[in-house]
DNA sequence: CGTCACTCTTAAATCTATATAATAGTCAAT
DNA sequence: ATTGACTATTATATAGATTTAAGAGTGACG
């Protein structure tokens, strides 16, 4: 038994011979190429041919010819493990999008190997451009292959800014937190920091600092302490500050799973949220952050925004519509108030 | 001023323009096509050749000439808004990856019209086979259009039951809780089901029922409740149940969120977990049950696993290995043991 | 009647690869 | 010397489009 013929779908020269007309007619008409002069009664023929047959253009030999394949890398370094990756895809996927380009994501799952592969096969498939995004923000070694087409990063920075980056306003978004908690009236602020040293750890400290200091507040470093854990770190951290003989009144802390933690040990200390302590998250985690049972207000990370600007980015670099590959954009925080201050 | 002429890539002419050979002997060197009886010589002119341009094959024409593409649609209705989507993603692309195949990713935002647009440039772009996922286990309407290539359904099925689907073991899971928590010791337990009519929720209340009755305990359906909300449901629902006269000494929840709002009201009368209660949750939501003061013991749904079915299948019906386009597959959901029992 | 201008249409080159058929060149056997 | 059998290599067709240059047909004008 002879296996099925896959029938291949029509080509232009199927309509063509359908509508009596050569191939270089169709394209014309399909195109609606300028200044063809091409007569209404051909044009419908054309087109009556093209729905009869369901004729599809092959993208792939378009952009063979047109020399270029309207495909955009998108290199992550982790994936499924953090719910950011979505929106910071979705923001890069809705402009690229709208530019008619399409994502092709590969993610490296933090390996050298894999992510030279991958790199070498967005290459081959001829992207335009490549998106670099990390899932938290940070610096990274870039590959030098990645020279070759346009690049930008998003939610990390090279070493040596050599390329084009956006990130997170950390200390902006640091100092906005903690002057809300000022404004309503707190004056003793704890700040649960995280113990690592990334970017997000010093610029948030920077505008707890700026805040307090903005404000007049004396700063009292026994008010900042440091987890290398989240939620069972918070815990921790929430329960040594409000036992303190001179406690906070209000918690800051590096993030919403952080919070999380803060929540169960104020909850055993018989404090409530927010008449007793306020609590001002990071990150807005929305699986965390808007469960809580008090809602948990905080700062959100811009992930849909970076998105966008990234994929902006490279689509006008790859246009030549834009030349400035240095640039270093940050990008705020937006406060997110819910019932936790 | 000229505009920089964007020097394309070395094609394989220009190798075999340097190599002194003509293109053919070049793609049988790179191909290294069997038989040609290419002397060790000539390979070693055309890969240094290849090596000093810094050749690499253009896929797009590689394709167009062997008539396809590489290219899987993954098509799902929402990505951002859960977290569930990395992980089913990424046990699909890395059975493609194998495969040497790549995902091409379209959100479609719930939205029928981008739905069909994504549909269509899907096919535009000759994908293989399309994999049409859901962020929940739910009955779906699939566009006429994706008759055109191979198509598989996945955490969704259709409703006349025509394409390949696969979809979690409700049932069985939820047996497998219940019958948990009765090893355990417990006979009284509680079931906060979700409102919605969704295949989740009766597929879980067999499996509830289910095992009650191979344990010989009387159902008593005082203690089936419903939610329309995540975590305040639950905590409404726990809060309900926990004061009854005859209260139950362990919770099913429907999924990890509603135990988060159990989990609250448990505290809020003071009982302990697992001491008191047991609580065992649905979903495994690693930034909840992970991260809970009593880390959550759940049943996972198999997301990686998932992923990795539909992409496995749909390279298999691409490649006519398997003709078998109505089968509908369902996966275990597998235990997740952690502190709340 | 020849030519120019204009309208409509198409042949052919191009994009980058693959794959088939064909062609030199060498050597042994008849 | 002719044929056959290899070996090594290349010309050519093909995939499905775009684009340039050229060709056919009509009408007007001198």
């Amino acid at each position: 038994m002879l296996k099925k013929s896959k029938k291949s779908p029509p080509t232009m020269k199927d309509v063509a011979k359908l509508a009596s007309v050569s191939q270089t007619t169709v394209s014309f008409v399909i195109n609606d190429t300028p200044d063809m002069g091409i007569p209404q009664e051909t044009k419908e023929r054309v087109w009556a041919a093209v729905n009869e047959l369901g004729y599809r253009p092959n993208v792939l030999a378009q952009n063979l010819r047109r020399q270029r394949s309207g495909l955009l890398g998108f290199i992550t370094d982790e994936i499924a493990t953090t719910p950011h990756a979505g929106k910071i895809y979705e923001g890069a996927q809705d402009v690229a999008w709208e530019q008619g380009k399409i994502l092709l994501m590969v993610n490296t799952k933090n390996n050298q190997e894999i992510k030279a592969a991958a790199i070498e096969m967005l290459l081959k498939r001829q992207v335009e451009g490549i998106i670099y995004a990390t899932m938290y923000h940070r610096s990274v070694n870039i590959p030098e292959t990645l020279r070759e087409v346009p690049t930008v990063l998003l939610d990390c920075y090279a070493e040596d800014r050599s390329y084009p980056s956006v990130v997170p306003q950390e200390t902006e978004g640091a100092f906005t937190a903690v002057q809300y908690l000022i404004e309503k009236g707190h004056k003793r602020i704890g700040f649960i920091n995280q113990a690592y040293d990334i970017p997000a750890a010093h610029g948030r400290l920077a505008g707890y600092r700026q805040a307090l200091q903005d404000s007049q507040i004396q700063l009292d470093e026994g008010l900042i302490t440091y987890t290398d854990d989240e939620a069972p770190g918070g815990y921790d951290a929430a329960m040594k500050l409000m036992q303190m003989p001179n406690a906070p009144t209000a918690l800051f802390c590096f993030n919403d799973r952080i919070a999380m933690g803060a929540y169960d040990a104020l909850r055993k200390l018989n404090l409530r949220i927010p008449e007793d302590v306020a609590i001002i998250g990071f990150d807005n985690q929305e699986l965390i952050s808007a469960h809580l049972y008090t809602p948990l207000t905080t700062m959100e990370l811009p992930h849909y925004r970076m998105g966008e600007w990234a994929a902006n980015k490279l689509v006008k670099l790859i246009d030549g519509e834009d030349e400035d590959t240095l640039i270093q954009h940050k990008l705020a925080c937006p406060l997110i108030e819910r019932k936790s201050v």
